[in-house]
RNA sequence: GGAGCUGUGGUGUAGAGGCCUAACAUGCCUGCCUGUCACGCAGGAGACCGCGGGUUCAAAUCCCGUCAGCUCCGCCA
């Protein structure tokens, strides 16, 4: 049989007069005795089916057995509404069809929620129904508007001359990062692979070979506890060039990013993107991913107070430390409760206390006022741009700590009073990142990127004598104050690579059983090269406006890294552990 | 690994020691209804309050534990 010869959402009233066949969901039967109304449902939309006890008894009496989400064929002719009938709220609402025959396809189960948008549904139960879920408009249109996107980044790379290569899903654990996802090999007892948190070797392979550009749109995991930002496997947009510097990638990227917008929603963005280097990000905004989309900054007055006879001061700035400050506009009608408040929120990020002071038009009122000169008060508020009604707030603290904990509490601030506009679409590159970090419990140096970046030529002299002072030529693209993308110029020569292993602490046995090949490699005619992924689910979720990437994802995980659809993970058959040669799997939990 | 929030008919909520034999809306079922579009009207079924302990004369309500979901910290080169 036919089943449709059009779209449900499509009919106008050019087809007036037409036969048509439509086949679909019902999303609503309204019953008037003799007189029935279908609301016929498709991935394009609602259109209103009209059965007519007097035009057609036997179509009638089966259109009464009809129920919600059933699938069925209609077919019928396109009518006129009379003038007081349309429904202006439905695209199809001039037309309506009058049904000539039914077939009912499938009948359905009432669903355990709505189908219809704007529900609040506990996410248990949508995620364990996500098929009826996904039938959901809006969700339909995220899935939808990702497609897009992800055809607007083949199209664009393609314009610009890039391959998109597939690289292997099993692959080789690299201790280094996130912890890998392990797959046992069965024909190599005790062996493992690893899923590939990116495809970030081969594609500096793709580079050895000579595809000089390379993308793909590439599934990456990272067995790591989930966020409404994370989740285990996650898609990136994967870059790499050759014979290319960073200015060039950043505006080749900028161009991605509108023509992404501009396709996907019509929206133009202004480039070129502004660009901030991660020390200015970090003093002020106390993030490496600042939202720029409202002001509240954060001010040093670490001098302004330099040899206070307050404790918390003195000490901290004994010990190397910094006094940071943030002027919250306005806010100087908190209570202490509400203060105390925001003491526990910064705690959370290592913040010991919080210091605060509020602007009055008699001058300044806190509990700390009397350790400090009039003077000074007056400098901290001035520096702090401090007016009648704001409330100063302080946290001392080693560098790190005090930038990370006002960071937080800025945008918590910036969000309570409303800063956030939507319609702001504030691109930022962070640049000038440092190259590694100490990691104190593992009593070494870490790339704060990865260690294939390559360091700046200027600071190569002091890579092995002051490391933390040297910069990498990397990159992060921020939109609102979320990471889309990140990047870096890549290390293409062997011995400067063997030094950036060294200093990580690899010993030259493990950096050759690990990263054998890629040194190899190297010797063999390795152009400069240099890329950047971007996170697809996170890049659609915001242009969706929604909150988490699993809005984005057709079958998302949850907090605990599982299916509630499928059940997985779940435990396999003893058989099946033998021949992968796995002696004890405990369940623990359960 | 840690912290917080949530869990009551299918769904969304109310109830916060006794008024609960658990309420409301919606959905579902039955009947009526020829112009609705969140159709309407009448009637009906449906939850032992996530699970397990405890306190109490009495627990959906308080306490402890546990499970699940969500958010955050750690973690995520």
């Amino acid at each position: 049989m036919e089943y449709r010869d059009r779209n449900c959402g499509e009919i106008r009233a050019a087809e007036i007069g037409q036969q048509v066949t439509l086949s679909g969901w019902v999303q609503r039967r309204r019953d008037h005795g003799k007189l029935i109304f279908l609301d016929l449902r498709d991935r394009s939309g609602l259109v209103q089916v009209v059965f007519n006890f007097e035009h057609n008894e036997a179509i009638f009496t089966q259109a009464e057995g009809i129920r919600t989400e059933f699938v069925v064929t209609v077919q019928g002719e396109v009518i006129a509404r009379d003038p007081e009938a349309v429904n202006p709220k439905l695209a199809t609402g001039e037309v309506e069809v009058k049904a000539q025959s039914l077939t009912i396809l499938n009948k359905a189960k009432t669903p355990p929620f709505y189908i219809e948008d704007g529900v609040e549904v506990d996410e248990n139960i949508r995620l364990k129904y996500r098929y009826l879920d996904l039938r959901r408009p809006e969700m339909l249109q995220n899935l939808i508007l990702r497609h897009r996107v992800s055809k607007l980044v083949r199209d664009f790379l393609d314009a610009k001359g890039f391959l998109e290569v597939e690289t292997p899903i099993l692959t080789k654990s690299t201790p280094e990062g996130a912890r890998d996802y392990l797959v046992p090999s069965r024909v190599n007892p005790g062996e493992f692979y690893a899923l590939p948190q990116s495809p970030q070797l081969f594609k500096q392979l793709l580079m050895v070979s000579g595809v000089e550009r390379y993308f793909q749109i590439a599934r990456c995991f990272r067995d790591e506890d989930l966020r409404a930002d994370r989740q285990p496997e996650f898609t990136q947009i994967d870059i790499e060039l050759s014979f290319c510097s960073q200015e060039q990638i950043l505006e080749l990227m900028e161009q991605m990013m509108v023509h992404i917008y501009q396709g996907a929603l019509g929206v133009e963005i202004p480039t070129p993107f502004p660009r901030m280097t991660y020390q200015e990000a970090m003093e002020r905004f106390g993030s490496d991913k600042p939202d720029t989309r409202f002001a509240l900054e954060l001010h040093d007055i670490s001098q302004l107070v330099a040899g206070t006879e307050f404790k918390v001061f003195k000490q901290t700035l004994a010990a190397g430390g910094v006094i940071k400050g943030i002027n919250a506009k306005g806010c100087g009608k908190f209570s202490r409760r509400e203060i105390d408040e925001l003491t526990a929120f910064v705690a959370q990020f290592g913040a010991k206390g919080l210091a605060y002071l509020f602007v009055e038009e008699a001058g300044v009122r806190s509990p700390i006022a009397k350790f400090f000169a009039e003077a000074t008060l007056a400098n901290i508020v001035q520096t702090l741009d401090g007016a009648p009604g704001d409330l100063l707030l302080f946290v001392a603290d080693e560098f790190d700590v005090a930038c990370q904990a006002l960071g937080a509490l800025r945008l918590q601030l910036g969000e309570r009073l409303g800063l956030l506009d939507e319609n702001k679409l504030n691109f930022l590159w962070v640049v000038d990142f440092p190259l590694v970090d100490f990691d104190q419990d593992e009593g070494r140096y870490v790339a704060i990127h990865h260690p294939f970046t390559a360091p700046r030529d200027e600071d190569l002299p002091i890579l092995e004598s002051e490391p933390q002072q040297v910069l990498a030529k990397a990159y992060d693209l921020v939109f609102n104050g979320v990471e889309v993308g990140g990047g870096s110029l890549r290390i293409y020569q062997r011995e400067l690579q063997e030094r950036m292993f060294k200093l990580l602490g690899f010993s030259a046995d493990r950096a050759r059983e690990q990263f054998g090949f890629l040194l190899e490699a190297f010797d063999y005619g390795t152009p400069p090269h240099g890329g950047i992924a971007f996170g697809l689910d996170r890049l659609v979720m915001l242009m969706a406006g929604e909150k988490s990437i699993r809005e984005v994802m057709a079958f998302p995980k949850t907090a605990s890294a599982s299916d509630l659809m499928t059940g997985a993970p779940s435990e396999v058959a003893p058989r099946q552990l033998k021949e992968l040669h796995i002696q004890h799997a405990e369940k623990t939990k359960n």
